[in-house]
DNA sequence: CGCTAATTTGACATGATTCAACTGAAGTGG
DNA sequence: CCACTTCAGTTGAATCATGTCAAATTAGCG
C-alpha cells in the first residue's frame, strides 16, 4: 500500500482502486525526462531519487534527493510539462498517481488537493532552505547540514539515524551543495578526524549528532520539514 | 481589484466581498514576521518585497524577492505559521485573503485550491531554480541571470523591461545571490564596460539582453515560471 | 580474482571575500 | 542655499576558501 502521508485507510483504499499503479524503476532507468507532458504523479515507495536539471553547457545539476514516503513531479502542475528529469539512485518502486484521474475521485478531490498543497508547501520549504544554505555557507556547514537533513529523514521513517549507507554518490553529494567532489571527501575526512562522523564510503556512522548541528549554522530542515 | 492571476472576474469578485482586505505597508513596516501563526495569504498589488530567513549566528539571508500579482505566505499552510519573515523593499500595497475563510466559499473552493496549487507549483520552480543557480553558476553568470529574471518580470506585467529602477539595494542582490556586496558591484561594472548594461546605482539599462541572456549559463527562469 | 569506477589525497591556481579607503548621492539643519 | 552628515555604492590590495589537476588508493562488480 502506498504510504503517501496524511491520507486515512479509505481514501488509500479509494485512491488504488481509482488511480494508482505500481511500477518499479532499476538503477539504469529514467521515472520522468525533462520534456516530457505532465499527467502523472508519482509516491515513492522504495529506493531513493534525485531530480536534475541541465545547465545550457550541458553540466548536471541536482535539485533534490526524494526518499519513500515523498510525491514527485507535483511542480509540473503548473506549465503541464516537466522542467525536470527524476532519476533512481539504486533499484526502486513507485506508485503512480493519473493526475486527470484524480478528478474521478470528486467529492474526495478535495481532500487530495489539500495534501498536495501540503506536499508542495513542504517542498518550497526545503528548496528556500537549500537556498539560505548555498547562499550563505560554507562547505564545511554544508555538508554538516546535509548528514543532519539525512539522518533526520531517516530518523522520521523509524530507520537507524546514526548509522546508514548513503544511497548517493560523492559526486551527487557535491553537485547538490555546490562544491568539488574533492572538497566533500576532504570535509567527511575532517570530521572523522574530529570524531564527529565515520564514514568508509557511502557506509556512514554519526558519532556527534550535536556537534553537527552545531557546525550547520542554520535552522535544520527537519526542524522546518523534510 | 486584487490580481491574483488565473482567477477569473466572478471568482475575484466572490472572493473581495467574503475574505479580502486591502493594506498598505510603508518601507520600514513589516509584512509577516517569522513565527508569527499563518492565518492569511497575502497578493501583492504594488512595490515590492523579500523574504528573508535568519541563520543560527544570526544573520540574514534573503530566499525571493516579490512582485506585483504573486502571492505571499503560502508555504506556511504546511505547519501554520510562517518560517521566515517578509518585508517590503519599499512603500507597497497588499491584498489580505484569510485563509480559514476560503472554506467559506464552498463549492468555489476547489478552483482556488487549484490556483494554490499552481502558485506554489511556480514557488517550487524558482527556488530550485535558485539552487541552480546558487549551485553551479559563478559570480558573473549569477549578476547575468538575476537582470534577466528581473527584466522577464518586468515585461511580464508590461512594463519597460529594458529600462527600469531596481526597488532591492547592491546589498540584498548580493545577499540573495551569495556574493558579497563588492562582488555585485565589480560585476555590474564589468558589465558596464562591455556595453551590456548600463547602471548608475539603482537606475538600470540594458543595452545587450542576449548578451546577459549568454552569459546567465541556466535555462532563464521565465522559460519556466516566475 | 581482476577490471573499472569511485573515492581519497596532495599540490597548486584562482575566484571571491574581506578589509579599508574613497566617492557620490540624499537628505538635514543652520 | 550651502555646509554637514549619513548611507549606498565603488574601487583597490591582500587573504583565504574552494576548485582544478594529477596521482594513489579503495571499493564494487562481473
Amino acid at each position: 500500500m502506498c504510504q503517501v502521508a496524511g491520507l486515512d485507510t479509505k481514501d488509500i483504499a479509494l485512491l488504488e482502486s481509482m488511480v494508482m499503479r505500481r511500477q518499479r524503476i532499476a538503477k539504469d532507468e529514467t521515472l520522468i525526462a525533462a520534456g516530457k507532458s505532465f499527467d502523472t504523479i508519482y509516491a515513492i515507495k522504495s529506493g531513493a531519487f534525485k531530480t536534475v536539471t541541465t545547465t545550457a553547457d550541458g553540466q548536471e545539476q541536482i535539485i533534490n534527493f526524494h526518499f519513500p514516503g515523498e510525491l514527485i513531479g507535483l511542480e509540473a502542475v503548473e506549465h503541464g510539462r516537466h522542467a525536470y528529469s527524476v532519476l533512481p539512485l539504486e533499484d526502486s518502486s513507485v506508485c503512480r498517481l493519473n493526475y486527470a484521474n484524480l478528478n474521478v475521485l470528486g467529492p474526495r478531490m478535495k481532500d487530495f488537493q489539500h495534501q498536495l498543497i501540503r506536499a508542495m508547501s513542504r517542498r518550497v520549504l526545503h528548496d528556500q532552505w537549500m537556498s539560505a544554505l548555498l547562499g550563505t555557507q560554507h562547505a564545511e556547514q554544508r555538508v554538516a547540514a546535509f548528514i543532519v537533513s539525512i539522518a533526520a529523514r531517516l530518523s522520521d521513517r523509524g530507520l537507524p539515524a546514526h548509522q546508514f549507507r548513503l544511497p548517493m554518490s560523492r559526486d551527487d553529494i557535491g553537485n547538490y551543495l555546490g562544491l568539488a567532489v574533492e572538497t566533500v571527501s576532504r570535509m567527511f575526512k575532517q570530521f572523522h578526524n574530529r570524531d564527529i562522523l565515520m564514514a568508509r564510503g557511502r557506509n556512514t556512522q554519526i558519532k556527534d549528532i550535536d556537534a553537527l548541528k552545531g557546525i550547520a549554522n542554520i535552522r535544520p530542515l527537519c526542524d522546518i520539514a523534510v
